[in-house]
This record gives structure tokens, sequence and C-alpha cells, in this order.
DNA sequence: TCTTGACTTAGAGTTAACTTTAAGTAATAA
DNA sequence: TTATTACTTAAAGTTAACTCTAAGTCAAGA
């Protein structure tokens, strides 16, 4: 069976092997084999493992309530339910993130287009297009 | 001309006063003008200028970086260009932010299906499905 | 055999963005 | 007049997620 050092995994999941020790030890990898020196073995089912615990972390899980999902993980079918609906919140959670993306973004795209309009005419002072603000607050108001 | 407190402007982006005077601390609002006492008036333009930095913020930009923003607003025309650029680049930002949730939200989607089924049966151990994975990865591999 | 590089551990340090504390001032309500 | 409330400042403390340091082990190549 094919097996990974920890800086195989560390390179392929592009963070550092401290990262990895410091995962471990924080109790998100405790199906991590060892040699009989001690070395970490990553089997090619801990890989998979690490890319849902990539996936929960990007959906802005902390590292504490991963650990709680790891602990369900290994008491088997009587935590079936509580992972489902983690799953379920997380869904909503990444729901409720892309919409506030796509209001900020809203905006921003507005901005570019004020200081496009800026940048051809020279100036952020142009009367006809607003104008009653400070400098500061410069498009920002429609 | 309409003005706020520090503690009416706190409520309205859903703030404390202490996390404002944090910001003024950091040189996000040199505009802010004070009465004869000290205490510090928001006039609607500071506050244009706020929903500003809360966009800038929400776009994952840090503080130190929007209180360059804020200086090069107060430098006048001489910075539009890097305005602009800084904008574009948030743009692009926010734009990958938006597709690492789309992947992080397929795999999401995902597995609320697996657990979903899981469920449904009783048990994770369903060889038809899936099997020779671990009980951390179940539902991670396809 | 010696050196090099990758690994191990425990624990201290870093950074961002608050958050709280301490000590005090000023205006307003009873 | 006294108490309350909102405000002020400077500075220390908190939290998450690393990130680094120190001290040491182990296997492979010159």
């Amino acid at each position: 069976m094919k097996t990974y050092s920890i800086s195989e995994v560390a390179e392929y999941f592009d963070m550092t092997p401290h990262t990895l020790r410091y995962y471990d030890k924080e109790g998100l990898m405790p199906f991590i084999e060892r040699t009989s020196s001690g070395k970490r073995v990553f089997k090619e089912s801990d890989m998979e493992a690490l890319k849902v615990i990539e996936c929960l972390k990007s959906s802005g899980m902390p590292i504490k309530e991963i650990k709680h999902f790891i602990e369900w993980c290994s008491e088997g079918d009587s935590t079936l339910q509580q992972r489902y609906d983690m799953f379920l919140e997380r869904k909503a959670s990444v729901e409720a993130q892309m919409e506030e993306l796509k209001k900020t973004m809203e905006v921003i795209e507005h901005k570019c287009l004020y200081y496009k309009t800026a940048l051809d005419s020279g100036t952020e002072d142009v009367p006809l297009i607003r104008n009653g603000l400070s400098k500061y607050s410069k498009g920002g108001a429609d």
C-alpha cells in the first residue's frame, strides 16, 4: 500500500510539516500511524480525511470544532445525525459567506467604475457626477 | 447637518464603540471631528467612508492596508491610479474567494448527500455504495 | 565514522483584530 | 447634589492559527 511521509503530505496540501504536526497535536489526526522510530506514516485514507479537514477549514470552521467531528467519526454510526447536522450547518454558513461576498463585490465593482471615470477625467472633483462629499467618501454614496 | 455619536454609529454598523475607537487609533478615521470636550462627531460623509472601510474589511483586506487607502484618499488626485489598482486587486481577491467557496460547497453538498444516505440505512457501512475506507475518510473518496 | 537532512518532542513566540481594564472626565436625570 | 451614563485615554490581555526554537534521534551517503 502506498504511503506518504509528512513532508510529501505537506507539499501536496501546500502546508509545512510543522502545520501537520500542529493539527495532529490538536487532535485532528488521531488515525495517523507511526513507524517503529516514531515517524508519521500517511496512508491513502489519511489523505482523504485531510481533504475533508481542509474543506471544513475553508468553510470557516475552527480547528476545535473540526476535532469534534473527527471524534464523532471514530464513534461510529451513533453520531451519524450529529455529523449530518454539522454539514447542513456548514452549508448554510458557506451560503451566507457567498451572499456577503456578493454584496462586497457589488461595492467594489462600483468603486472600480468610479475610479476609472475619475482617472479618465484626471480628477475626482467631477461636479456633474457627484459633489458635496468629503475626499474620503467620494464614490461611496450611490 | 445630521451627526451621530460613537454609540449610534457602533449600533448602525453592528460593532462596539471600542472597536470604532480602535479603528480611529489605527488611522482608519483621520477625518472624524471632535466636540470641544473631545468627543467624536460622525457626519453623514463619515458614515459613507465607514461603509467603504467595512467593504474592504469583508473583502479580506487587513486594517494596515486599509489605512494606506485612507491616506491615499487624503492625498488627492495624485493617488487615483493607486486607488484604482487597489480596487482591481480587491476584485480579483474576492473572485478567488468566491471560487474557493464554490469548491468547498461542492464537497459539503456531497457530504450532506452521503450522510443522508447513511442515516436512511442507519449505518455508514454500506458495501454497495463504498468500502475499503477508514472510519475517518468515508464519504470523501468520490 | 562522520556529516547531512529529515524527522521527533515540548514549549515559547508571533500576528491580526479585537477586547478588556484602569483611571478619569463631562453631561444629564432624579 | 448625587448618581448614572456615555464618553475619554493608554495599555495590557485574549484568541486562533500558526510559526519558530531548542534539544535531540535516526538513516543514508562520502
